[in-house]
DNA sequence: AGGAAAACCTGCGTGC
DNA sequence: TGCACGCAGGTTTTCC
C-alpha cells in the first residue's frame, strides 16, 4: 500500500481523531519489526500529547510533548482506529491507546516497518538527513531533478525511486509518471532533454496529486471497519498490467526488471 | 565512491 | 491436496 499518497492518505485520515489527545498505554505485541521497537517506548509515551501528525517522505512523525514518534509503514503496513477493547488478529503489532476512546493500531505483516522514538530535533534525525525535496512542493523542480541526477547514468525510473532525488515515489507511481511522460523506464537519467525533466517534473506532481485526491489506492476509512480496496489502481495506465492492451494506443504492454523490481510500460507510447 | 545485490519478513497465486 | 517457487506497494546494509 504505502507510496507517498498512500501514508498522506493516513496521516490526513488519522489526523483529525487523534490530534489533541493523550496517550494512555502502548501495547506492543511483536517488538521485532524493521529496528526492534524501543523496549521503553511505553514508558517514554504514556501521559504525553499528540500535538500533530506530520509527514516526512514516506515516514509519519507524531509531534509528542518530549519528542517525535516515527512511523514508517514499510511495504505492508497500515494504521487503523478502533475503539477500546477490540479484539486483535494476526500481524496488528502495535496499539498507541488513547484517551478519546480509540487506539491507533499498526499492521504490518512483512515487518518491514518501524515505529522509532526520537526526543530531539526531528530535523537531525538519521533516516531524514538524506531525503530529497518533497514532491508536492516546488523544492522538486526541472531544477532539483538536473542537480541530484547529472552524473547519474543509471536508468531513470531507479533514479525517479531514489529518496535522495526525490521522496515518495514507489514502484507504482514510478511506472506510471514515466507512462505519463512519455519516457521509456530505461534511458539514462542524465540524458533527458530539458523539454523531457519538465514534463516529468509535472507528471510526478499530477499522478500523487490524483492519487491523495482518490484516497490513495486503499480506502479513505481509517475508524472501525475493514481496509477495502482503494479507487486509484483503476485509473493505472501500466502498473501491473503486464501482457495487456495499452489503454492510450492499444499495444501491449511490456514488463521487465530493473533493480528488483518490476518495471511496465508501452514502447509505442514512450521513447 | 557509485551502483548493484542481499537482507529483512509473510502471504498469496501458480504450476507441477 | 500439498508443496515448491516466484513475487509483492520499501530501504538499509553489504558487497563488488
Amino acid at each position: 500500500m504505502p507510496e507517498l499518497p498512500e501514508v498522506e492518505t493516513t496521516r490526513a485520515g488519522i489526523a483529525p481523531m487523534i490530534t489533541g489527545t493523550h496517550i494512555l498505554d502502548v501495547v506492543i505485541r511483536t517488538p521485532k519489526l524493521r529496528w526492534p521497537i524501543p523496549a521503553d517506548l511505553a514508558e517514554q509515551l504514556i501521559g504525553q500529547t499528540i500535538k500533530s501528525i506530520e509527514r516526512r517522505a514516506k515516514y509519519l512523525l507524531l509531534d509528542m510533548d518530549q519528542g517525535w514518534l516515527i512511523i514508517h509503514l514499510g511495504m505492508s503496513g497500515s494504521l487503523r482506529l478502533v475503539r477500546h477493547g477490540t479484539p486483535n488478529v494476526a500481524h496488528e503489532h502495535v496499539d498507541l491507546i488513547l484517551d478519546n476512546g480509540y487506539l491507533l493500531r499498526l499492521r504490518d505483516p512483512r515487518r518491514f516497518g518501524a515505529v522509532l522514538w526520537w526526543a530531539g530535533d526531528i530535523k537531525q534525525h538519521p533516516l531524514l538527513g538524506k531525503l530529497g525535496p518533497e514532491p508536492l512542493t516546488e523544492n522538486f523542480s526541472a531544477e532539483s531533478w538536473k542537480k541530484a541526477t547529472a552524473k547519474q547514468n543509471r536508468a531513470i525510473k531507479l533514479a525517479l525511486m531514489d529518496q535522495a532525488v526525490v521522496v515518495g515515489v514507489g514502484n507504482i507511481y514510478a511506472n506510471e509518471a514515466l507512462f505519463r511522460s512519455a519516457i521509456l523506464p530505461t534511458r539514462a537519467a542524465n540524458q533527458l532533454k530539458p523539454q523531457e525533466i519538465d514534463r516529468l517534473v509535472k507528471e510526478v506532481k499530477q499522478v500523487l496529486t490524483e492519487a491523495i485526491a482518490a484516497g490513495g489506492s486503499t480506502l479513505r476509512d481509517y475508524v472501525g471497519g475493514d481496509g477495502n480496496a482503494g479507487y486509484f489502481q483503476q485509473n493505472y495506465w501500466a502498473y501491473g498490467r503486464a501482457e495487456e492492451v495499452c489503454r492510450r494506443c492499444g499495444g501491449l504492454i511490456e514488463s521487465i526488471r530493473q533493480g528488483q523490481r518490476a518495471t511496465f510500460f508501452c514502447r509505442g507510447c514512450q521513447r
